[in-house]
DNA sequence: ATGGTCGATAGTCGA
């Protein structure tokens, strides 16, 4: 089984660009898009189907703002929609399904660009997704949280660690959570098939970042411990370009 | 230290 995590940074504009005769090279099996940028009903949705996927999203309550989907082969056995434990699922950040007993997470974790109060969402926010992730831990032993994380967990997975330790996405707090995650029961999956530098999912489109590879890698696809010995496979897609971050792909066996 | 670019929207805002 192959799963993608891709943030599209707005569904239509990346349709725009190609999506969707990328996606009719079957690229996954289940494909996690990130910032769908679209209310419920300006969700293509026909169009995607088209391609051979079902469509699953999630939207903020905000128009264009932020939004979650799940495009799969194969029909879920359940979806869940948002956090039902949180206050906080009006920007659309959360889409779960279930296949069998697979439980797959599709997550954007929000971004701390636009300031002091926007960075203290993030930190409730990740608080609040560990708490979740470990309670579904006690009901489910195969997870898979694919994800636009908003951090890079080390030095490696930026271009400048100096110039950015202090810039959010890099901030200690911040990795430090992700060293949690991968402490305590979940496998970055790409890194391990991949311990190169320069491997990023993330350019800014200000400059000539991408052209550079000055970019960060803040998307991953995370599993449960159970389901390393699985893994068959990890990789970047870095020219794949609908977008201003690339697809990555996690390959296993059931 | 600053400005540079997009997407979605109709304000600029958020990334």
């Amino acid at each position: 089984m192959r799963i993608i995590t891709y943030n599209v940074n707005g569904i239509r504009a990346a349709i725009k660009k190609g999506f969707l005769e990328w996606l009719s090279t079957n690229p996954a099996d289940i494909i996690c898009v990130q910032e769908i940028k679209a209310n419920e009903e300006d969700v293509p949705k026909a169009a995607i189907e088209a391609t051979g996927y079902h469509v699953y999203s999630y939207s903020a309550q905000k128009k264009g703002y932020s939004g979650v989907a799940i495009l799969c082969r194969t029909k879920p056995t359940e979806v869940i929609y948002g956090n039902e434990h949180s206050q906080s699922n009006a920007e659309g950040r959360l889409i779960c399904a279930l296949f069998g007993d697979l439980y797959v997470v599709n997550a954007y974790f929000p971004s701390g660009t636009s300031g002091e109060e926007r960075q203290t969402y993030k930190y409730q926010w990740l608080s609040e997704f560990y708490a979740y992730i470990q309670e579904l831990h006690k009901k489910h032993s195969k997870i898979v949280i694919c994800g636009d994380y908003n951090i890079c967990h080390k030095a490696i997975d930026i271009h400048d660690p100096v110039r950015n330790q202090n810039y959010t996405g890099f901030l200690p707090e911040e990795r430090a959570w992700m060293e949690q995650l991968f402490t305590t029961g979940f496998v970055d999956t790409f890194r391990e098939f991949n311990k190169e530098p320069h491997q990023y999912t993330w350019w800014s489109q200000l400059g000539q970042a991408r052209a550079n590879n000055k970019g960060w890698r803040i998307d991953y696809i995370s599993v449960s411990e159970p389901l390393r010995a699985n893994l068959r496979g990890a990789a970047i897609y870095p020219t794949i370009v609908h977008s201003d971050h690339c697809p990555m792909y996690m390959e296993m066996e059931l």
